[in-house]
DNA sequence: GTGAAAGCGCTAACAA
DNA sequence: TTGTTAGCGCTTTCAC
């Protein structure tokens, strides 16, 4: 016995509804239902007409496709992903300290921007997921194993337990997750796309070695952050290198605030044998610095050199324009992109860590 | 005559599944079914117990949301979404002239974070659509039709054809929308929520004036961009109010690219009569002037004076730092938010436009 | 080559 | 108070 057919209250629009939105709305979009009727054929046969599967008689394809197309149709996303269980979606997970870091920051920007370019490609979208550290996890867990999202690109900035944390819920929701800046331990097959602050480091100090610097000062970031341990690592290490010797006294500054850096560069100038020059961890520190340097009369970089890390817009704006270390933030984005689109594709973890190349952007104050 | 219980190939994982992810994507999520299986109740029951409708014996409904919880179950939006035609996901269009400038500037940054935040409150989510001005809006225009989004918000930068056939796009998909920046003419019904640019020129010329300056420059942005004619336009409005004539030589520059100011303070330096005083169109265009202006041995603010425009962070990290005119930008971001959300929930078009106030921060430049 | 029907996971209307 | 069922819009077997 069957009953009778499904549709009789019709998803559906009175046939010629007009266009006037009535209230917010409008009038609702037609769907399978409204084609197949106006083309005279099943729903079966628009869908296989309008996605291209084989087996269609070109007439009826040409007419599905016309009648679709005069009826103003755009397949439902949300139905679509609930049948495909694939959402077209990735979520962009920014874990920071504070709100402004996650969206100020030339980090996120950046890393967005070439994230975005890549997934556009792909007819992808991006939700934005801001997460402050320390931030409860449980409506994150919620989202991700809501089956909205496909995969997620999470961008940490220590190694810590709280980021630990936050990669567990991922994991556990078991969606395929590229870690950008922070490589997530192997276990959880997470891939990752990383950029080389050490041998930036290493790069920019060793720079200001060979032009003959033998007392070179580095601005500490915020501890608490893995880019800043490792800028000072590879300034360590450059030093070695050079055969300097490593004075705690030239290791100023523990923050990224740039009022910090007033009293680390007067600490710095009241050493009995001060820096000629200066490694800032970020783009902003050296910025102040200079400030700092010049209002003290000196000048940069014939008095002190100075060079920065990051490389963002205002530093080749500025007059002289800033000597500092460039990372291809957008490269990130678009690599993490491109690995996790491949991972949804191949339905296997991302896996595979990169590190990408930083470059010394030469300039005028060192 | 009823056909077999539906569910019998089970959407089904194998009653105890452990945890281990075999593949990318792990064992299937729970589903209603599962927790009603497992308590021993139909769907409906679940449903009701979960969502808190009435009409349940508190211990079924207590047991099972224990059972939920002990399976780890978590709704799936996207089924949610497609039964209640409401996805809790709005988009963000967000529409400039280059990529650098949808992510890079302050303005989408400082939007998003308030846009975010106030959604956060409501668990709804943010879907970022990065738009070239004059790229094809067809895209876009299946994304609205999907049913993926609540709503939309949309940052404009300028009123021209390109930004009406985009609000043509969004109006034709029936989608509530607010307008950052831009205010989108009556007939959309779209609400808006901008800032006063010409007020905050008006009011940082005439700090100028009052200051005693006579010759006052102003460093015009991109004219493409609304904000740059606004803040022209408010500049001319102070210059007379203070009776002051309006001299065409002391408008210099067309472009939000700080290169482009060495060349517009040159000739301003070139006048017989030069400015005391420069109110530049952005802080960015102002940083640079000021640089200009050391290298050509001039100091600031004593020489000359500068104001700025938008507040950006490093404003007040300059020696000295900027005096300029603060954009409350998380508080558009917040606003749109709020106002977008009620006319959800309402379902009335949001329709009213605001117009937030600048303020004029004086440091240290003028 | 086309139609019929099942079902993705959920909620709500109705029946029991 | 709880169970049953329809259906959101779509794709995909499986018959014919």
């Amino acid at each position: 016995v069957k009953r009778i057919a499904r549709r009789t209250t019709g998803a559906g629009n009175p046939p010629s509804e007009g266009t006037a939105p009535v209230d917010g709305r409008g009038p609702s979009a037609p769907t399978v239902h409204d084609v197949a009727r106006a083309a005279g054929v099943t729903i079966g046969t628009v869908s296989k007409a309008l996605n291209g599967r084989g087996g269609l008689r070109a007439e009826t394809r040409n007419s599905v496709r016309e009648v679709a197309e005069r009826l103003g149709y755009h397949p439902n996303a949300v139905a679509r992903g609930l049948r495909a269980q694939r959402t077209q979606t990735i979520g962009f997970v920014d874990c920071d300290y504070s709100p402004l870091d996650v969206y100020v920051s030339p980090y996120s920007a950046g890393i967005l921007t070439g994230v975005t370019a890549e997934l556009a490609q792909s007819a992808y979208h991006v939700l934005i997921y801001p997460l402050l550290i320390g931030q409860d996890l449980s409506d994150l867990r919620g989202m991700l194993r809501g089956g909205r999202l496909d995969g997620v690109v999470v961008r940490l900035v220590e190694d810590s337990p709280a980021s630990t944390a936050l990669l567990e819920v991922i994991s556990s929701a078991g969606i395929p997750c590229v870690c950008i800046e922070r490589p997530a331990a192997p276990r959880f097959k997470f891939g990752s796309v990383a950029f080389d602050d050490a041998a930036g480091a290493f790069q920019a100090t060793r720079y200001l070695a060979d032009l003959g610097h033998r007392r070179i000062a580095h601005l500490h970031g915020d501890r608490r952050y893995a880019t800043a341990q490792a800028r000072n690592a590879g300034y360590l290490r450059a030093l070695h290198a050079s055969d300097l010797p490593a004075d705690p006294d030239l290791v100023q500054g523990r923050s990224w605030s740039p009022f910090d850096v007033d009293a680390a560069v007067q600490r710095l100038l009241a050493i009995p044998d001060p820096p000629t020059a200066i490694f800032a961890a970020n783009d902003n520190l050296a910025f102040r610095a200079i400030e700092i340097l010049r209002a003290s009369g000196r000048g940069v970089p014939d008095d002190v050199a100075v060079v920065g890390f990051d490389d963002i817009p205002l530093a080749r704006e500025m007059v002289p324009p800033l000597t500092t270390v460039r990372i291809p933030l957008a490269d990130l984005g678009r690599r993490a992109a491109t690995r996790l689109l491949k991972s949804i594709h191949d339905a296997a973890p991302p896996t595979e860590s990169e590190t990408l190349p930083v470059e010394l952007i030469i300039r005028g104050t060192a």
